[in-house]
DNA sequence: GTGTTGACCACAG
DNA sequence: GCTGTGGCCAACA
């Protein structure tokens, strides 16, 4: 049993995934346990209490949409190719760029 | 407790 | 390829 709530989970998770990586809502939805919360996964980095200090731009859709953003998906996309990642068409390649998380090892549950 | 909303996902047509 | 529909979950009024 893990002391914090789901949004607090969903940020650690955001901040676990490594500069040139990205994941998608339904892996950290999985990460969680609960593989069903995408949408309330994206929604809690939607509220994004943590806005500055999560890399929530390293989140995007499981199509490999970048999904959205608080401040347009414009600034999610350039983030993302700061952190050295190849966009095209607002699109990500997942197979290339997509972080897989130890949801056993990364947070005590 | 119920209904609505949302940075979602999967399937059918 | 796109559109529509159903389903999932959490937060808020």
């Amino acid at each position: 049993m893990n002391n914090l709530s789901f949004p607090q989970l969903v940020y650690k998770y955001c901040a676990l995934i490594p500069k040139g990586k990205i994941s998608t809502y339904k892996e950290i939805a999985r990460a969680l346990n609960n593989p069903g919360a995408a949408r309330a996964v994206g929604n809690t980095l939607n509220k994004n209490p943590f806005a500055p200090l999560v890399p929530c731009h390293r989140v995007i859709r499981a199509n490999g949409e970048v999904g959205g953003f608080a401040s347009g998906p414009k600034r999610k996309i350039a983030i993302l190719r700061q952190e050295g990642i190849i966009i095209k068409d607002n699109k990500i390649d997942l197979s290339k760029y997509l972080y897989e998380f130890n949801s056993k090892k990364s947070i005590k549950k």
